[in-house]
DNA sequence: CCCTAAGCGGAAGATTGGTTCCGGTTGTGT
DNA sequence: ACACAACCGGAACCAATCTTCCGCTTAGGG
């Protein structure tokens, strides 16, 4: 027969994915290969040969990731009817979500060409799901017209950066003061 | 003669620093001591004299990087008489000296005890004169009143975290974007 | 000019962490 | 029940880096 796994490889796999997703958000990029296997009750070889290499791993978990933003994104667009409730919501929510994941904070520096290859359809998804909240923004006239897609992935950047610095470090950012920073310029310009 | 070092030594040291300097913009923290010793036109062995460690050495460069960014915030503060163009044009300056820079824009992840310890007089002194800028913007009323020095030490944070993946990555960062966002933020909610 | 301690160079050591290898084990179709 | 291909575990391997060690060199005072 063809396609078919052995059920227990097909088992490790999974027991691979969840505990790699733990390791991650735990400690980010730094999170090791054998850790990852320990927490799986697998051997690092096991691990290697459902996938190859670490980057693949991460690029597994990256994509997953960012589809649930996605998700969580659509839902808050249709949920929240106030345009402008609907953005900052989303926005806020997202940064949320990634203060409680180290492996989130860190993304831009983890993301090889490799990475990113592999997580392309969860990130063309994820700026699908932004556009809709965006555009239909502007349209009510509730964020400046300037406004781009791009400027979210900047921002959660630098706000992921601050978290990440925060917690490995001996200094603190008020990452949540900075957040809002950036939504009132979001909307800088405009009539109140 | 008690202090008195040898000349090859002191001059060693000179060349020492200079190299790590060009080394660390170059390559931030990945910078390797190797490299530095070869730069240094030196072994490693008397690059470890002359600094005990690797955080050592980026302490001392991170002491007088800092240094430099206060004295620039310093002479922008009297040459700038409106207030708002000098904190503006203050922060645009340090930003783009920044973007200069490898080891500066990774800075708060190198940031260990070690190292903020024995920048802590520079870093005091570069509060120092943030501190006169946005007091002096507050009374003019050319930036809210809830302003804090921490907000310009957090957004340096996030810009150059941008850049430094922005150098690294497969993605790009509109960090100058990102700036005047803030800008904007910074003055929000203010009588035009 | 000589002697000696300070200084020097760079090979070797220690560590960290990803990846490979292979002998032993186990699921599964017949 | 059997055979065999797929799978498993984890010790060993390897590469990258920081750091130490020690025999050789040299500045500079007497």
């Amino acid at each position: 027969m063809a396609t078919t796994k052995r059920a227990d490889a097909v088992r490790n796999r999974e027991r691979i994915l969840a505990a790699a997703r733990e390791a991650f958000t735990e400690s980010g990029e730094h999170a090791q290969m054998e850790e990852i296997a320990r927490r799986a009750c697998v051997g690092v070889g096991t691990l290697y040969r459902h996938f190859d290499t670490k980057e693949a791993l991460v690029g597994e978990l990256l994509a997953v990731k960012l589809s649930e933003f996605a998700e969580r994104v659509r839902r808050t667009y249709e949920q929240q009817t106030d345009p402008w409730d609907a953005f900052a919501g989303a926005l806020r929510e997202q940064v949320d979500v990634m203060a409680a994941d180290a492996a989130h904070q860190k993304m831009p520096f983890a993301a090889t060409p490799a990475v990113v290859e592999r997580a392309q359809p969860a990130i063309d998804e994820l700026r699908e799901a932004w556009l809709a909240v965006i555009d239909r923004a502007k349209e009510a006239g509730a964020v400046r017209p300037d406004l781009e897609v791009d400027d979210i992935r900047t921002v959660m950047c630098g706000l992921g950066s601050m978290m990440a610095a925060d917690a490995g470090g001996s200094l603190t950012y008020d990452w949540r003061r900075q957040l809002e920073f950036f939504l009132d310029g979001a909307r800088a310009g405009l009539p109140a």
